[in-house]
DNA sequence: CACTTGTTGTTCTTGTTATAACAACATTTA
DNA sequence: TAAATGTTGTTATAACAAGAACAACAAGTG
Protein backbone atom coordinates (compact mmCIF):
# COMPACT_ATOMS: atom_id res chain seq x y z
CA UNK A 1 0.00 0.00 0.00
CA UNK A 2 2.91 2.57 -0.19
CA UNK A 3 3.31 3.03 -3.68
CA UNK A 4 4.89 6.37 -4.01
CA UNK A 5 2.35 8.76 -5.52
CA UNK A 6 5.03 8.78 -8.44
CA UNK A 7 4.73 5.30 -9.43
CA UNK A 8 1.07 5.46 -9.44
CA UNK A 9 0.86 7.79 -11.13
CA UNK A 10 3.48 6.44 -14.15
CA UNK A 11 1.38 3.07 -13.63
CA UNK A 12 -1.59 5.29 -14.78
CA UNK A 13 0.45 6.47 -17.85
CA UNK A 14 1.24 3.44 -19.19
CA UNK A 15 -2.36 1.97 -18.80
CA UNK A 16 -3.47 4.98 -20.83
CA UNK A 17 -1.46 4.08 -23.44
CA UNK A 18 -3.28 0.80 -23.61
CA UNK A 19 -7.09 2.49 -23.69
CA UNK A 20 -7.66 3.47 -20.65
CA UNK A 21 -8.51 6.52 -18.90
CA UNK A 22 -7.19 8.28 -15.98
CA UNK A 23 -10.41 6.84 -13.62
CA UNK A 24 -10.44 3.46 -15.83
CA UNK A 25 -6.71 2.90 -14.58
CA UNK A 26 -7.09 4.15 -11.30
CA UNK A 27 -10.15 2.39 -10.60
CA UNK A 28 -8.72 -1.04 -11.89
CA UNK A 29 -5.76 -0.60 -9.53
CA UNK A 30 -7.82 -0.20 -6.59
CA UNK A 31 -9.90 -3.32 -7.28
CA UNK A 32 -6.53 -5.11 -7.89
CA UNK A 33 -5.95 -4.33 -4.03
CA UNK A 34 -9.52 -5.36 -2.90
CA UNK A 35 -11.21 -8.96 -3.96
CA UNK A 36 -14.52 -8.39 -4.18
CA UNK A 37 -15.30 -4.82 -3.66
CA UNK A 38 -18.66 -2.53 -3.49
CA UNK A 39 -18.79 0.57 -5.67
CA UNK A 40 -18.22 2.79 -2.21
CA UNK A 41 -15.17 0.91 -1.45
CA UNK A 42 -13.65 1.07 -4.52
CA UNK A 43 -14.55 5.09 -4.38
CA UNK A 44 -12.81 5.62 -1.10
CA UNK A 45 -9.49 3.25 -2.05
CA UNK A 46 -9.23 5.23 -5.32
CA UNK A 47 -10.27 8.45 -4.87
CA UNK A 48 -12.62 8.46 -7.81
CA UNK A 49 -16.33 10.06 -7.18
CA UNK A 50 -18.40 7.43 -6.18
CA UNK A 51 -21.00 8.63 -8.78
CA UNK A 52 -18.28 7.99 -11.83
CA UNK A 53 -17.07 4.76 -10.43
CA UNK A 54 -20.67 3.01 -12.36
CA UNK A 55 -19.80 3.94 -15.52
CA UNK A 56 -16.12 3.44 -15.41
CA UNK A 57 -17.23 -0.25 -14.65
CA UNK A 58 -19.56 -0.68 -17.23
CA UNK A 59 -16.15 0.73 -19.83
CA UNK A 60 -13.97 -2.30 -17.75
CA UNK A 61 -16.23 -4.78 -17.74
CA UNK A 62 -16.71 -4.43 -21.57
CA UNK A 63 -13.07 -4.64 -21.60
CA UNK A 64 -12.81 -7.86 -19.17
CA UNK A 65 -10.80 -5.95 -17.17
CA UNK A 66 -13.88 -6.91 -14.19
CA UNK A 67 -16.66 -8.98 -13.43
CA UNK A 68 -19.64 -8.23 -11.51
CA UNK A 69 -21.82 -10.08 -9.03
CA UNK A 70 -25.37 -10.10 -9.20
CA UNK A 71 -25.87 -9.35 -5.57
CA UNK A 72 -26.68 -6.37 -4.04
CA UNK A 73 -24.88 -4.34 -3.29
CA UNK A 74 -23.50 -4.74 -6.61
CA UNK A 75 -19.71 -6.50 -5.67
CA UNK A 76 -16.91 -5.65 -8.68
CA UNK A 77 -13.83 -8.19 -9.05
CA UNK A 78 -10.97 -7.98 -11.29
CA UNK A 79 -9.24 -9.95 -13.63
CA UNK A 80 -5.63 -10.98 -12.77
CA UNK A 81 -3.30 -8.20 -14.76
CA UNK A 82 -1.53 -10.63 -16.34
CA UNK A 83 -4.37 -11.63 -18.30
CA UNK A 84 -6.52 -8.38 -18.26
CA UNK A 85 -3.57 -6.65 -19.64
CA UNK A 86 -2.16 -9.31 -22.47
CA UNK A 87 -6.25 -9.24 -23.14
CA UNK A 88 -5.72 -5.35 -24.16
CA UNK A 89 -2.61 -5.56 -25.48
CA UNK A 90 -3.78 -8.65 -28.03
CA UNK A 91 -6.56 -6.62 -29.43
CA UNK A 92 -4.26 -3.79 -29.95
CA UNK A 93 -1.72 -5.87 -31.17
CA UNK A 94 -4.00 -7.49 -33.76
CA UNK A 95 -4.66 -4.01 -35.29
CA UNK A 96 -1.47 -3.29 -35.70
CA UNK A 97 -1.30 -5.99 -37.57
CA UNK A 98 -4.17 -4.84 -39.43
CA UNK A 99 -2.79 -1.96 -39.78
CA UNK A 100 0.62 -2.80 -40.81
CA UNK A 101 -0.80 -5.13 -43.80
CA UNK A 102 -3.10 -2.60 -44.94
CA UNK A 103 -0.74 0.06 -45.15
CA UNK A 104 2.30 -1.82 -46.50
CA UNK A 105 -0.56 -2.39 -49.47
CA UNK A 106 -0.33 1.52 -49.97
CA UNK A 107 2.76 1.90 -49.37
CA UNK A 108 4.09 -0.54 -52.09
CA UNK A 109 1.92 1.44 -54.75
CA UNK A 110 3.19 4.73 -53.75
CA UNK A 111 3.51 7.36 -56.09
CA UNK A 112 6.13 10.30 -56.23
CA UNK A 113 9.28 8.23 -56.09
CA UNK A 114 10.73 10.25 -59.09
CA UNK A 115 10.89 13.39 -57.38
CA UNK A 116 14.38 12.84 -56.46
CA UNK A 117 13.79 12.41 -53.27
CA UNK A 118 17.76 10.70 -52.78
CA UNK A 119 18.52 14.77 -53.52
CA UNK A 120 16.70 15.99 -50.33
CA UNK A 121 17.98 16.28 -46.65
CA UNK A 122 15.62 14.86 -44.17
CA UNK A 123 15.71 15.87 -40.50
CA UNK A 124 15.35 14.06 -37.02
CA UNK A 125 14.17 14.97 -34.04
CA UNK A 126 15.13 13.45 -30.66
CA UNK A 127 17.50 11.31 -29.21
CA UNK A 128 15.35 8.48 -29.36
CA UNK A 129 14.15 8.99 -32.70
CA UNK A 130 17.72 9.52 -34.23
CA UNK A 131 18.74 5.54 -32.55
CA UNK A 132 16.04 4.16 -33.76
CA UNK A 133 16.73 5.37 -37.33
CA UNK A 134 20.67 4.58 -36.97
CA UNK A 135 19.38 1.10 -35.47
CA UNK A 136 17.47 1.09 -38.63
CA UNK A 137 19.89 2.18 -40.85
CA UNK A 138 22.05 -0.57 -39.42
CA UNK A 139 19.91 -3.45 -39.81
CA UNK A 140 19.93 -2.53 -43.63
CA UNK A 141 23.43 -1.83 -44.36
CA UNK A 142 25.20 -4.29 -46.64
CA UNK A 143 28.65 -3.89 -46.90
CA UNK A 144 30.26 -0.92 -44.71
CA UNK A 145 29.40 1.23 -41.59
CA UNK A 146 31.39 4.47 -40.18
CA UNK A 147 31.42 6.14 -37.24
CA UNK A 148 32.48 9.29 -36.22
CA UNK A 149 31.07 10.34 -32.75
CA UNK A 150 31.88 10.18 -29.09
CA UNK A 151 31.41 7.65 -26.56
CA UNK A 152 28.19 9.01 -25.41
CA UNK A 153 26.13 7.34 -28.34
CA UNK A 154 26.67 4.06 -28.09
CA UNK A 155 24.54 3.01 -25.75
CA UNK A 156 24.43 -0.62 -24.74
CA UNK A 157 21.53 -1.43 -27.03
CA UNK A 158 22.81 0.79 -30.04
CA UNK A 159 26.29 -1.81 -29.14
CA UNK A 160 24.17 -4.54 -29.36
CA UNK A 161 22.63 -3.87 -32.59
CA UNK A 162 26.04 -3.38 -34.28
CA UNK A 163 27.27 -6.33 -33.05
CA UNK A 164 24.41 -7.73 -34.40
CA UNK A 165 24.86 -6.97 -38.11
CA UNK A 166 25.84 -8.57 -40.50
CA UNK A 167 29.30 -10.66 -40.32
CA UNK A 168 30.47 -9.36 -43.67
CA UNK A 169 29.89 -5.87 -42.68
CA UNK A 170 33.02 -3.61 -41.94
CA UNK A 171 32.27 -1.77 -38.97
CA UNK A 172 34.96 1.17 -38.73
CA UNK A 173 34.77 3.55 -35.09
CA UNK A 174 36.19 6.59 -34.85
CA UNK A 175 35.61 7.86 -30.82
CA UNK A 176 37.08 9.91 -28.14
CA UNK A 177 36.78 6.44 -25.54
CA UNK A 178 35.79 3.43 -25.24
CA UNK A 179 34.47 1.90 -22.35
CA UNK A 180 33.43 -1.99 -21.70
CA UNK A 181 34.39 -4.34 -24.76
CA UNK A 182 35.34 -3.91 -27.79
CA UNK A 183 33.08 -6.42 -29.89
CA UNK A 184 35.13 -8.75 -32.44
CA UNK A 185 33.52 -7.20 -35.27
CA UNK A 186 33.69 -3.43 -34.77
CA UNK A 187 37.03 -1.43 -35.73
CA UNK A 188 37.72 1.04 -33.01
CA UNK A 189 40.07 3.66 -33.28
CA UNK A 190 39.93 6.26 -30.54
CA UNK A 191 40.82 9.89 -30.51
CA UNK A 192 39.96 12.57 -28.54
CA UNK A 193 38.39 14.92 -31.15
CA UNK A 194 37.42 18.25 -31.51
CA UNK A 195 33.50 17.73 -31.52
CA UNK A 196 31.14 18.07 -28.31
CA UNK A 197 32.33 21.61 -27.99
CA UNK A 198 30.77 23.71 -24.54
CA UNK A 199 28.71 26.76 -26.02
CA UNK A 200 26.50 28.47 -23.63
CA UNK A 201 26.64 26.07 -20.78
CA UNK A 202 25.60 23.22 -22.44
CA UNK A 203 26.91 20.24 -24.27
CA UNK A 204 27.33 19.67 -28.22
CA UNK A 205 27.13 16.65 -29.82
CA UNK A 206 28.49 15.75 -33.28
CA UNK A 207 28.50 12.58 -35.18
CA UNK A 208 28.78 11.06 -38.67
CA UNK A 209 27.53 8.62 -39.48
CA UNK A 210 28.27 6.51 -42.99
CA UNK A 211 26.14 3.56 -44.41
CA UNK A 212 27.51 1.55 -47.62
CA UNK A 213 29.26 5.00 -48.74
CA UNK A 214 25.60 5.76 -49.86
CA UNK A 215 23.39 7.34 -47.01
CA UNK A 216 24.73 9.66 -44.51
CA UNK A 217 23.34 10.68 -41.23
CA UNK A 218 24.66 13.87 -39.18
CA UNK A 219 23.88 14.33 -35.89
CA UNK A 220 24.53 17.68 -33.95
CA UNK A 221 23.03 19.97 -31.01
CA UNK A 222 22.56 19.31 -27.20
CA UNK A 223 23.62 16.56 -25.61
CA UNK A 224 19.77 15.65 -24.72
CA UNK A 225 16.65 18.12 -26.12
CA UNK A 226 16.80 19.31 -29.24
CA UNK A 227 19.19 16.98 -30.75
CA UNK A 228 18.73 16.77 -34.57
CA UNK A 229 19.96 14.52 -37.12
CA UNK A 230 20.14 15.35 -41.07
CA UNK A 231 19.98 12.44 -43.48
CA UNK A 232 20.72 12.26 -47.03
CA UNK A 233 21.34 9.99 -49.67
CA UNK A 234 22.09 13.40 -51.69
CA UNK A 235 25.61 12.37 -53.67
CA UNK A 236 26.86 15.82 -52.35
CA UNK A 237 26.08 15.36 -49.56
CA UNK A 238 27.74 11.79 -49.08
CA UNK A 239 30.57 12.48 -50.84
CA UNK A 240 31.33 15.74 -47.96
CA UNK A 241 30.84 13.74 -45.66
CA UNK A 242 33.00 10.86 -46.91
CA UNK A 243 36.15 13.35 -47.21
CA UNK A 244 35.12 14.47 -43.71
CA UNK A 245 35.26 10.99 -42.65
CA UNK A 246 39.07 9.98 -44.46
CA UNK A 247 40.23 13.25 -43.09
CA UNK A 248 39.61 12.48 -39.34
CA UNK A 249 40.30 8.72 -40.16
CA UNK A 250 43.86 9.86 -40.98
CA UNK A 251 44.02 12.58 -38.00
CA UNK A 252 43.09 9.45 -35.92
CA UNK A 253 45.54 7.10 -37.17
CA UNK A 254 48.19 9.45 -35.89
CA UNK B 1 -6.99 4.58 -54.88
CA UNK B 2 -10.22 2.52 -54.80
CA UNK B 3 -10.07 1.60 -50.83
CA UNK B 4 -13.48 2.06 -49.63
CA UNK B 5 -14.60 4.76 -47.41
CA UNK B 6 -14.94 1.73 -45.03
CA UNK B 7 -12.22 0.30 -44.68
CA UNK B 8 -10.47 3.53 -44.43
CA UNK B 9 -12.06 4.62 -41.59
CA UNK B 10 -11.27 0.91 -40.25
CA UNK B 11 -7.51 1.33 -40.83
CA UNK B 12 -7.54 4.31 -38.71
CA UNK B 13 -9.89 2.91 -36.00
CA UNK B 14 -6.74 0.62 -36.00
CA UNK B 15 -4.58 3.15 -35.77
CA UNK B 16 -6.39 5.64 -32.73
CA UNK B 17 -6.30 2.34 -30.61
CA UNK B 18 -2.41 2.47 -31.42
CA UNK B 19 -2.01 6.26 -29.87
CA UNK B 20 -2.62 8.16 -32.85
CA UNK B 21 -5.80 10.99 -33.05
CA UNK B 22 -8.32 10.95 -36.47
CA UNK B 23 -5.86 13.57 -38.40
CA UNK B 24 -2.89 11.74 -37.59
CA UNK B 25 -4.13 8.63 -39.15
CA UNK B 26 -5.11 10.52 -42.08
CA UNK B 27 -1.74 12.50 -42.39
CA UNK B 28 -0.18 9.03 -42.23
CA UNK B 29 -2.16 7.33 -44.70
CA UNK B 30 -1.70 9.57 -47.45
CA UNK B 31 1.83 10.39 -46.91
CA UNK B 32 2.25 6.67 -47.69
CA UNK B 33 0.53 7.25 -50.73
CA UNK B 34 3.01 10.05 -52.15
CA UNK B 35 6.59 9.86 -51.20
CA UNK B 36 8.06 13.17 -50.21
CA UNK B 37 4.75 15.33 -50.60
CA UNK B 38 4.49 18.76 -49.39
CA UNK B 39 1.92 19.95 -46.23
CA UNK B 40 -0.63 21.30 -49.48
CA UNK B 41 -0.32 17.77 -51.03
CA UNK B 42 -1.18 15.80 -48.28
CA UNK B 43 -4.09 18.25 -47.16
CA UNK B 44 -5.62 17.94 -50.64
CA UNK B 45 -5.65 14.01 -50.55
CA UNK B 46 -6.15 13.44 -46.48
CA UNK B 47 -8.82 16.33 -46.74
CA UNK B 48 -7.84 17.88 -43.30
CA UNK B 49 -7.31 21.42 -43.26
CA UNK B 50 -4.22 23.07 -44.44
CA UNK B 51 -3.48 24.73 -41.29
CA UNK B 52 -3.84 21.73 -39.06
CA UNK B 53 -1.69 19.73 -41.20
CA UNK B 54 1.41 20.97 -39.51
CA UNK B 55 0.93 20.75 -36.03
CA UNK B 56 0.21 17.16 -37.32
CA UNK B 57 3.53 16.45 -38.63
CA UNK B 58 4.86 17.67 -36.16
CA UNK B 59 3.30 14.56 -33.58
CA UNK B 60 3.64 12.09 -36.16
CA UNK B 61 7.53 13.42 -36.48
CA UNK B 62 7.91 12.99 -32.62
CA UNK B 63 6.53 9.63 -33.13
CA UNK B 64 9.52 8.75 -36.05
CA UNK B 65 6.75 8.21 -38.13
CA UNK B 66 7.39 10.72 -40.59
CA UNK B 67 10.56 12.99 -41.80
CA UNK B 68 10.88 16.11 -43.22
CA UNK B 69 13.13 17.74 -45.84
CA UNK B 70 14.67 20.93 -44.77
CA UNK B 71 13.90 22.45 -48.37
CA UNK B 72 11.22 25.17 -48.87
CA UNK B 73 8.58 24.14 -49.49
CA UNK B 74 8.97 21.41 -46.66
CA UNK B 75 8.51 17.76 -48.35
CA UNK B 76 7.54 14.91 -45.74
CA UNK B 77 8.20 11.65 -46.09
CA UNK B 78 6.59 8.24 -43.80
CA UNK B 79 8.74 6.09 -42.65
CA UNK B 80 7.70 2.41 -43.67
CA UNK B 81 4.69 1.06 -42.40
CA UNK B 82 6.25 -2.14 -40.92
CA UNK B 83 9.01 -0.37 -39.45
CA UNK B 84 6.87 2.57 -38.33
CA UNK B 85 4.22 0.35 -36.11
CA UNK B 86 6.35 -1.62 -34.82
CA UNK B 87 8.08 1.12 -32.68
CA UNK B 88 4.50 2.33 -32.00
CA UNK B 89 3.79 -1.17 -30.86
CA UNK B 90 7.11 -1.57 -29.04
CA UNK B 91 6.46 1.07 -27.04
CA UNK B 92 3.37 0.04 -25.64
CA UNK B 93 4.14 -3.04 -25.41
CA UNK B 94 7.10 -2.00 -22.94
CA UNK B 95 4.46 -0.06 -21.02
CA UNK B 96 2.38 -2.76 -20.67
CA UNK B 97 5.35 -5.48 -19.63
CA UNK B 98 6.12 -2.34 -17.27
CA UNK B 99 2.29 -2.48 -15.97
CA UNK B 100 2.10 -6.52 -15.70
CA UNK B 101 4.85 -6.63 -13.19
CA UNK B 102 3.78 -3.45 -11.09
CA UNK B 103 -0.09 -4.26 -11.23
CA UNK B 104 0.51 -8.09 -10.59
CA UNK B 105 2.49 -7.59 -7.70
CA UNK B 106 -0.04 -5.38 -6.20
CA UNK B 107 -2.94 -8.54 -7.13
CA UNK B 108 -0.72 -10.52 -4.91
CA UNK B 109 -1.46 -8.72 -1.87
CA UNK B 110 -4.74 -8.05 -2.15
CA UNK B 111 -7.10 -8.45 0.34
CA UNK B 112 -10.43 -9.41 1.26
CA UNK B 113 -10.60 -12.94 0.06
CA UNK B 114 -11.92 -14.20 2.96
CA UNK B 115 -15.01 -12.07 1.92
CA UNK B 116 -16.41 -15.50 0.84
CA UNK B 117 -15.73 -14.54 -3.36
CA UNK B 118 -16.54 -18.43 -3.98
CA UNK B 119 -20.42 -18.07 -2.82
CA UNK B 120 -20.42 -15.12 -5.51
CA UNK B 121 -22.18 -15.18 -8.77
CA UNK B 122 -20.37 -13.31 -11.77
CA UNK B 123 -21.76 -11.57 -14.48
CA UNK B 124 -19.81 -11.53 -17.56
CA UNK B 125 -21.28 -9.29 -20.96
CA UNK B 126 -20.36 -9.93 -24.52
CA UNK B 127 -19.53 -13.09 -26.53
CA UNK B 128 -16.47 -12.14 -26.81
CA UNK B 129 -15.65 -11.62 -22.98
CA UNK B 130 -17.00 -14.89 -22.60
CA UNK B 131 -15.16 -16.78 -25.14
CA UNK B 132 -12.23 -15.18 -23.46
CA UNK B 133 -12.93 -16.24 -19.91
CA UNK B 134 -13.71 -19.59 -20.71
CA UNK B 135 -10.40 -20.15 -22.81
CA UNK B 136 -9.21 -18.93 -19.39
CA UNK B 137 -10.83 -21.64 -17.49
CA UNK B 138 -10.23 -24.19 -19.60
CA UNK B 139 -6.36 -23.75 -19.30
CA UNK B 140 -6.55 -23.60 -15.61
CA UNK B 141 -8.88 -26.69 -15.44
CA UNK B 142 -6.43 -29.67 -13.75
CA UNK B 143 -9.06 -32.52 -13.98
CA UNK B 144 -12.21 -32.30 -16.19
CA UNK B 145 -14.28 -30.00 -18.46
CA UNK B 146 -18.36 -31.04 -19.39
CA UNK B 147 -20.00 -28.68 -21.62
CA UNK B 148 -23.21 -28.51 -22.65
CA UNK B 149 -24.29 -26.08 -25.50
CA UNK B 150 -25.07 -26.24 -28.69
CA UNK B 151 -22.51 -26.02 -31.83
CA UNK B 152 -22.11 -22.37 -32.77
CA UNK B 153 -20.09 -22.39 -29.49
CA UNK B 154 -17.36 -23.84 -30.56
CA UNK B 155 -15.59 -21.42 -33.23
CA UNK B 156 -12.57 -22.99 -34.78
CA UNK B 157 -10.69 -20.93 -32.09
CA UNK B 158 -12.53 -22.59 -29.05
CA UNK B 159 -11.73 -26.02 -30.07
CA UNK B 160 -8.59 -25.05 -30.81
CA UNK B 161 -8.22 -24.23 -26.65
CA UNK B 162 -9.95 -27.42 -26.30
CA UNK B 163 -7.44 -29.82 -28.03
CA UNK B 164 -4.53 -28.05 -26.48
CA UNK B 165 -5.79 -28.50 -23.16
CA UNK B 166 -3.73 -31.10 -20.50
CA UNK B 167 -4.28 -34.59 -22.06
CA UNK B 168 -4.92 -36.05 -18.53
CA UNK B 169 -7.94 -33.85 -18.53
CA UNK B 170 -11.24 -35.70 -18.75
CA UNK B 171 -13.03 -33.37 -21.45
CA UNK B 172 -17.21 -34.33 -22.16
CA UNK B 173 -19.52 -32.07 -24.50
CA UNK B 174 -23.11 -32.81 -24.94
CA UNK B 175 -24.00 -31.40 -28.28
CA UNK B 176 -26.84 -30.68 -30.75
CA UNK B 177 -24.12 -31.56 -33.38
CA UNK B 178 -21.06 -31.39 -34.73
CA UNK B 179 -19.26 -30.16 -38.13
CA UNK B 180 -15.83 -30.97 -39.06
CA UNK B 181 -13.53 -33.68 -37.33
CA UNK B 182 -13.47 -34.61 -33.16
CA UNK B 183 -10.58 -33.99 -31.37
CA UNK B 184 -9.38 -37.05 -29.92
CA UNK B 185 -8.97 -35.66 -26.71
CA UNK B 186 -13.08 -34.45 -26.40
CA UNK B 187 -15.72 -37.45 -25.99
CA UNK B 188 -18.56 -35.72 -27.72
CA UNK B 189 -22.23 -36.87 -27.10
CA UNK B 190 -24.38 -35.74 -29.98
CA UNK B 191 -28.42 -34.78 -28.96
CA UNK B 192 -30.75 -32.38 -29.96
CA UNK B 193 -31.13 -30.69 -27.13
CA UNK B 194 -34.28 -28.18 -25.82
CA UNK B 195 -31.98 -25.70 -25.63
CA UNK B 196 -31.71 -22.60 -28.28
CA UNK B 197 -35.45 -21.55 -28.43
CA UNK B 198 -36.57 -18.67 -30.48
CA UNK B 199 -38.44 -16.11 -28.55
CA UNK B 200 -39.32 -12.95 -30.07
CA UNK B 201 -37.40 -13.69 -33.11
CA UNK B 202 -34.52 -13.70 -31.47
CA UNK B 203 -32.61 -17.04 -31.20
CA UNK B 204 -31.75 -17.93 -27.49
CA UNK B 205 -28.71 -19.43 -26.79
CA UNK B 206 -27.79 -21.55 -23.22
CA UNK B 207 -25.10 -23.50 -22.12
CA UNK B 208 -23.68 -24.92 -19.08
CA UNK B 209 -19.68 -25.22 -18.61
CA UNK B 210 -18.71 -27.26 -15.30
CA UNK B 211 -14.88 -27.24 -14.84
CA UNK B 212 -13.43 -29.36 -12.48
CA UNK B 213 -16.66 -29.74 -10.13
CA UNK B 214 -15.57 -26.62 -8.70
CA UNK B 215 -16.42 -23.89 -11.20
CA UNK B 216 -19.57 -23.24 -13.39
CA UNK B 217 -20.07 -20.75 -16.33
CA UNK B 218 -23.76 -20.68 -17.30
CA UNK B 219 -24.29 -18.26 -20.84
CA UNK B 220 -27.83 -17.82 -21.63
CA UNK B 221 -29.53 -14.78 -23.87
CA UNK B 222 -29.75 -13.86 -27.06
CA UNK B 223 -27.30 -15.03 -29.67
CA UNK B 224 -25.16 -12.21 -30.46
CA UNK B 225 -25.51 -8.96 -28.37
CA UNK B 226 -26.54 -8.76 -25.21
CA UNK B 227 -25.27 -12.34 -24.05
CA UNK B 228 -24.90 -12.88 -20.70
CA UNK B 229 -23.05 -15.27 -18.84
CA UNK B 230 -22.68 -16.46 -14.57
CA UNK B 231 -19.90 -17.62 -13.35
CA UNK B 232 -19.29 -19.18 -10.12
CA UNK B 233 -17.88 -21.39 -7.27
CA UNK B 234 -20.50 -21.40 -5.01
CA UNK B 235 -21.14 -24.77 -3.88
CA UNK B 236 -25.12 -24.53 -4.14
CA UNK B 237 -24.65 -23.25 -7.40
CA UNK B 238 -21.63 -26.13 -8.97
CA UNK B 239 -24.35 -28.62 -6.95
CA UNK B 240 -27.29 -27.65 -9.05
CA UNK B 241 -25.41 -27.61 -12.64
CA UNK B 242 -23.76 -30.81 -11.98
CA UNK B 243 -26.98 -32.52 -11.27
CA UNK B 244 -28.08 -30.56 -14.05
CA UNK B 245 -25.37 -31.99 -15.82
CA UNK B 246 -26.09 -35.10 -15.20
CA UNK B 247 -29.55 -35.42 -15.72
CA UNK B 248 -28.42 -34.46 -19.57
CA UNK B 249 -26.26 -36.75 -19.84
CA UNK B 250 -28.46 -39.32 -18.99
CA UNK B 251 -30.83 -38.22 -21.59
CA UNK B 252 -28.24 -38.07 -24.26
CA UNK B 253 -27.49 -41.26 -23.81
CA UNK B 254 -30.58 -42.92 -24.56
C1' DC C 1 -45.91 2.17 13.36
C1' DA C 2 -43.78 6.51 11.66
C1' DC C 3 -39.29 8.28 11.42
C1' DT C 4 -34.62 8.75 10.83
C1' DT C 5 -30.29 7.26 8.92
C1' DG C 6 -27.25 5.43 5.69
C1' DT C 7 -26.25 3.09 1.40
C1' DT C 8 -26.80 2.31 -3.43
C1' DG C 9 -27.42 3.23 -8.09
C1' DT C 10 -28.82 6.70 -11.44
C1' DT C 11 -29.27 11.11 -13.67
C1' DC C 12 -27.88 15.83 -14.44
C1' DT C 13 -24.90 19.78 -14.46
C1' DT C 14 -20.39 22.07 -14.77
C1' DG C 15 -15.46 22.29 -15.55
C1' DT C 16 -11.50 20.82 -18.11
C1' DT C 17 -8.74 19.09 -21.65
C1' DA C 18 -7.48 17.60 -26.29
C1' DT C 19 -8.73 17.62 -30.85
C1' DA C 20 -10.84 19.63 -34.76
C1' DA C 21 -11.93 23.39 -37.81
C1' DC C 22 -11.37 27.73 -39.50
C1' DA C 23 -10.01 32.65 -40.19
C1' DA C 24 -6.34 35.78 -40.52
C1' DC C 25 -1.80 37.16 -41.34
C1' DA C 26 3.14 37.32 -42.49
C1' DT C 27 6.43 35.27 -45.53
C1' DT C 28 8.12 33.18 -49.49
C1' DT C 29 8.40 32.04 -54.26
C1' DA C 30 7.48 32.46 -59.08
C1' DT D 1 1.87 41.19 -58.08
C1' DA D 2 -0.41 36.76 -57.53
C1' DA D 3 -0.17 32.41 -55.68
C1' DA D 4 1.51 29.25 -52.47
C1' DT D 5 3.44 28.47 -47.86
C1' DG D 6 3.98 28.53 -42.99
C1' DT D 7 2.39 30.38 -38.60
C1' DT D 8 -0.72 32.17 -35.19
C1' DG D 9 -4.82 32.86 -33.06
C1' DT D 10 -9.86 31.89 -32.07
C1' DT D 11 -13.84 29.18 -31.87
C1' DA D 12 -16.25 24.63 -31.85
C1' DT D 13 -16.78 20.02 -30.40
C1' DA D 14 -16.35 15.78 -28.02
C1' DA D 15 -14.59 13.05 -24.40
C1' DC D 16 -13.52 12.84 -19.87
C1' DA D 17 -13.42 14.50 -15.00
C1' DA D 18 -15.82 16.04 -10.97
C1' DG D 19 -19.43 16.59 -8.22
C1' DA D 20 -24.44 17.73 -6.94
C1' DA D 21 -28.83 15.92 -6.54
C1' DC D 22 -32.25 12.39 -6.24
C1' DA D 23 -35.12 8.19 -5.95
C1' DA D 24 -35.17 3.50 -4.04
C1' DC D 25 -34.34 0.72 -0.45
C1' DA D 26 -32.69 -1.44 3.86
C1' DA D 27 -31.79 -1.16 8.79
C1' DG D 28 -32.25 0.77 12.99
C1' DT D 29 -34.88 3.83 16.66
C1' DG D 30 -38.35 6.32 19.13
Amino acid sequence: MAESQDELSNIAESLKSLGLTKYEALVYIALLKVAGATATEIHEISGVPRASVYPVFDRLIQKNLVSVSNTSPKRFDAMPPEEGISNLLASIEDNAQEAKKVLSDIFSQRIGVERGTQELIWSIYGLDNIHIRISDLVHHAKQSIRIFCNMQFFTPGMIETLEASGENIAIEIIVDQWTGDVPRNLKVLIKKAPIGHGIDNKIITGGVFLFDCKRVMVIMGPQNEGLTGLYSESDGFVRFFSSYWRFFKDWARK
